[in-house]
DNA sequence: CACCTCAAGTTGTATTATGCAACTGAGCTA
DNA sequence: TAGCTCAGTTGCATAATACAACTTGAGGTG
């Protein structure tokens, strides 16, 4: 196959990943929004940050994260800190009964995943995962960057 | 890193793909979101079938689908066939209008990928392509979501 | 045929996520 | 101090969606 096929199929099969999770990601866990997870996710990752990174990381509207951090605020999932160098942002952080929801709903998603890739060879695993990880380490829109998380892609990118 | 890491890192990054295709989906194409692209693709690939296989395959009530389709069907990109067999059935297909926005969309999402994935060696593209198609095909349960449309597992051979 | 049941679609209603724009309040700069 | 920028909130509108009730047609069964 060539590149312009492999693309095409990437593109594709992206694409079928994105249109399945939409339209079932909020079935299985009620409690908790894909959005909402992800949010929860970014502040058990980053171990707390402004909305403004979050709208920022996610392409999201600030007044939609306001709202979203508001409503998981009343549930009792994250808190918000004034941050003492500059009384305009406010520092946002789990609660312990965020971190107890989102390892919940992350240990049932992740066996769900291994699930599905199950029979898998790790080495295939392995660079899945880090082509995964470079397709979404975008240059350009979020200043605040994809962190590489884990292993780093296989020769990157450059050319 | 570990197949647990692997399979961590898997589902993470699906996810992040998963919500900022949502989040930025209709921003690309204001006329046509990410549902409408899918029916309309759909129903290319299909040849036409009824507003029922459409909700039942990507999981939607059928109240949504019907509003989805008359909507498509005011914007002149499909029609409607009343079905000789069951006169209750309305077989849908594309109109030449459909095709040519859905080709046109589907040509601009191309390029946003190909942009996307400049600079990635073809083999790495060739690789990460196959890992997609291999996660997709896999049948059961899936972690963002999926139900048992159709399609078996293709063997998972690595290429 | 009359009647009952089921299937395909439509429509009413409520909910939710979202964006844009206007606003508030805090910090920064000339 | 005046003016600008930035973080966050709120008002308003829109779109997608689900659920439930309804309409119409098809298929049986008496």
């Amino acid at each position: 196959m060539g590149a312009a096929d492999a693309v095409e199929t990437i593109q594709r099969e992206m694409t079928s990943f994105a249109r399945r999770a939409r339209a079932s990601a909020g079935r299985l866990h009620p409690e908790l929004s894909l959005v909402s997870y992800t949010l929860l996710g970014h502040l058990e990752e980053s171990g707390g940050c402004r909305a403004t990174d979050l709208a920022a990381h996610y392409a999201l509207d600030k007044s939609t994260v306001s709202r979203q951090v508001t409503a998981l605020e009343r549930a009792g999932l994250i808190g918000r800190r004034q941050d003492p160098e500059d009384h305009r942002v406010q520092v946002l952080h789990l609660t312990d009964a965020g971190r107890r929801i989102l390892a919940q709903v992350t240990e049932s998603r992740r066996a769900a995943f291994h699930e599905r890739l199950a029979g898998w060879p790790v080495r295939d695993l392995e660079r899945f995962a880090a082509y995964l990880v470079r397709y979404n380490a975008r240059p350009g829109h979020a200043p605040d960057g994809d962190r590489p998380t884990s292993g780093g892609p296989p020769g990157a990118g450059s050319r």
